[in-house]
DNA sequence: CCGGTGCGATACGCGACCGTTCCGAAAGGC
DNA sequence: GCCTTTCGGAACGGTCGCGTATCGCACCGG
């Protein structure tokens, strides 16, 4: 009745299941997904995969909600060089991060099935809020003007990561991250 | 021995297929696409499939081939209104085409198949350089800095409007793309 | 130490899709 | 008008994943 702690037996399945889940979801993608191919790869019996899931799109929304985001802007008083270092940050995570390697499976998942379109929203959404904090950090500092709109300023430092990441052979190159944010904010930088 | 002329039967089930796989790839994404599937939605026998693809992928990439960009910048004298509806253009067509409803499960293919990736990186290369064309035409005519980097311009323009269809549940307002293209070119414009 | 429980493995019937083959009908092209 | 080509439809054996049920074993917790 304690039932405070969770059979380790339990936990290791959900750990092993829901991390192999991403790397199937990378490798063949949502639609060629499948629960027995996920339990081949986990190492787990088929059995046990519908005892902890009713079916596919509750694993893989289970599997993506765990995929929370690690990228955090420098901690620095440098305004201009937190908010560099966090698009830099973005720009390597979208270069090797598994979300990255996940990233166009995550979208076209969100296309079939409504839990994994919330999820996915939901996340991005977390994202998006953090960036425009940093930027309104900023703003209140003095270091932008106090009419910006900092939600478009932040799509204007992210759109190009994820615009090379989905619709080119290469992402967003680091190097030319300084370029970047120098070109969208220099204009506005007070 | 002439030639010169396609058996019509021929271009009719081309033309019926290519369109109904279009439909299935949205629908279904690549990787629940089957030929049979989209031999069921054209109203075409499984055969003639066989007859013509010899399978999925040559059949989702020759699809992808005739998604050719109809996007055009307005044919104006006045280079800012150019870009403006050339960007005004690129929002509305990723919020109602059928290229804006198949993105998603092209993206995701391009993952999985080499001559998919091939065909969605060189359309995606070929739209990229009509928008920093007309932004070159705009740099030559003097409204812009000589030395800016018009490649990164476009991405910033661009950027915003795929981060949205992709990340978010909506796609880009088409009212806000005035904001954009100020926030973006009214620092630079001369 | 022992009852309870999660585990992997295996097998089941079922349905979907694969890629091929054959057919008679319909339409093209000269 | 006749020969040729393409067509849709149906059927083939084979493979794969579905979701369920049933093992015996191993580990957990009290």
């Amino acid at each position: 009745m304690t039932g405070s702690e969770v059979d380790p037996r339990i936990e290791r399945t959900r750990r092993v299941v829901l991390e192999a889940t991403l790397d199937e979801l990378a490798a063949v993608g949502y639609g060629a997904l499948t629960v027995e191919g996920v339990a081949r790869r986990a190492g787990v019996g088929k059995a046990t995969m519908y005892r902890h899931w009713a079916g596919k799109p509750e694993l893989v929304g289970d599997a993506i909600s765990t995929l929370k985001q690690q990228v955090t802007a420098p901690d620095t008083d440098d305004h201009r060089e937190r908010i560099t270092g966090l698009v830099r940050a973005i720009a390597e995570s979208l270069a090797t991060s598994r979300f990255a390697r996940c990233v166009p499976a995550i979208v076209d998942a969100s296309e079939r099935d409504d839990a994994v379109r919330r999820m996915h929203h939901a996340s991005s959404a977390e994202r998006r809020a953090y960036t425009e904090s940093v930027l309104d950090d900023a703003r209140r500092a003095g270091h932008l003007p106090a009419d910006i709109d900092t939600a478009l300023l932040s799509q204007l430092l992210v759109g190009p990561l994820f615009l090379r990441r989905l619709m080119t052979p290469e992402p967003f190159p680091v190097d030319e991250v300084d370029a970047l944010v120098a070109m969208v904010l220099d204009p506005y930088w007070q």
